[in-house]
DNA sequence: GGAGTTATTCACCATATGTTGAATTATGCT
DNA sequence: AGCATAATTCAACATATGGTGAATAACTCC
């Protein structure tokens, strides 16, 4: 028989190995957060030595940040909700969040980032990062009045529906087409955006 | 000097350090969930020994579930909710949901339990159990149709608020007052019970 | 084909954590 | 007063974890 067991020293051919950890890395970081992600883990579900993950990406923080990488511009993807004005951009905006929390790819780190944020591990910068990066842009952009009341009213209808849809993955709305999710949702936002406040 | 290291063997007087061991794991798990909370940081906390957090609450599981106990009954508390009927029920939900999540006492295991849910470690129970048994008969007194759907909205918007009030705490919504939390959120909720759904 | 570089694992180390059992002190009952 | 019981700490163990340094194997380039 012969042994399938990994052999000290380098693997022939040319795996992209450390790719790998970092898909497992998101993958796990996604699933469990920071705390609960053990390094072994990440080597494990990579099929790895531990010892590679640090060779790799030094220390395990080093690890979450890299694990947090969005290729997205929040501006760049931002741009079109704020161009067409207020109007209708409570539905632009659910149509741009759905295409970068639908796609598994941008998916894993932002479930990352915000396991970071729940947990109370030295998150506080990106707590206001956040909205500073993210959703105050979008408000001067679209040149909305009291920008933190509105701006943190749309922000706790998504992050409930992150949670609702993705982590949790509560029924129906964990498999609701996206069309049906943005006409569900679009009136609820259009009205913090530009609706009477209370 | 006299010695105010704490000294071997039973304490004098009669103080409660069942209940004080109880009180800082509700704190340290509401703050940083199942996994980022040690017996030894609660017994720090509670200034006891870690042994004498088992010696009165066995396992660590076991110290969660003991921290988890909310005594507040669900059906009693959204009895009058669903009394009124659909109209207005959907501020009726949100002063019910503000006078357990704003009073301390119960928000403490209130973020256990969702910090539980959130996290993976084996809170599967708890996903399924918290609709069936908080929304689900809510949505039965209410006689709405397509329950599953309504509640699941109703749900995404009452999350989104406890991460952003309670959690992060993103101003204004963290310091905002009852009243005027519920006045915003009121139509909201009101139009997942009983308006279109699309 | 030999030298250097890179990839990979192994064997450890220090520390933290959940948990246990014995030892010590106070309280309560008789 | 004396004895059982409860409360509390100490010491220790087994395990898991983040991290390091050396050893081994494959690849690259001359």
């Amino acid at each position: 028989m012969t042994s399938t067991a990994p052999r000290r020293g380098r693997r022939p051919g040319a795996p992209d190995t450390r790719a790998a950890i970092l898909v497992a890395a998101r993958e796990l970081f996604a699933a469990s957060g920071f705390a609960g992600t053990t390094i072994r883990a990440v080597a494990a579900a990579a099929g790895v030595d531990a010892a590679l993950v640090h060779h790799y990406f030094g220390t395990k923080d080093d690890l979450f940040l890299a694990a947090l990488e969005v290729r997205v511009d929040p501006r760049v993807v931002l741009a079109p909700v704020a161009d067409g004005g207020v109007d209708g951009a409570g539905e632009r905006l659910l149509r741009v969040f759905l295409s970068v929390w639908d796609d598994e790819d941008t998916r894993l780190p932002l479930l990352g980032i915000f396991r970071g944020i729940v947990e109370p591990t030295g998150a506080q910068l990106a707590r206001d990062g956040f909205m500073r990066m993210v959703l105050g842009p979008l408000a001067a952009a679209l040149g909305i009045d009291e920008p933190e009341q509105r701006m943190a009213l749309v922000a706790s209808q998504l992050v409930g529906i992150v949670v609702l849809r993705y982590i949790v993955q509560v029924e129906p709305l964990a498999s609701m087409p996206g069309d049906r999710l943005v006409a569900t949702y679009a009136p609820t936002l259009q009205r913090y955006l530009d609706g009477p406040l209370q």
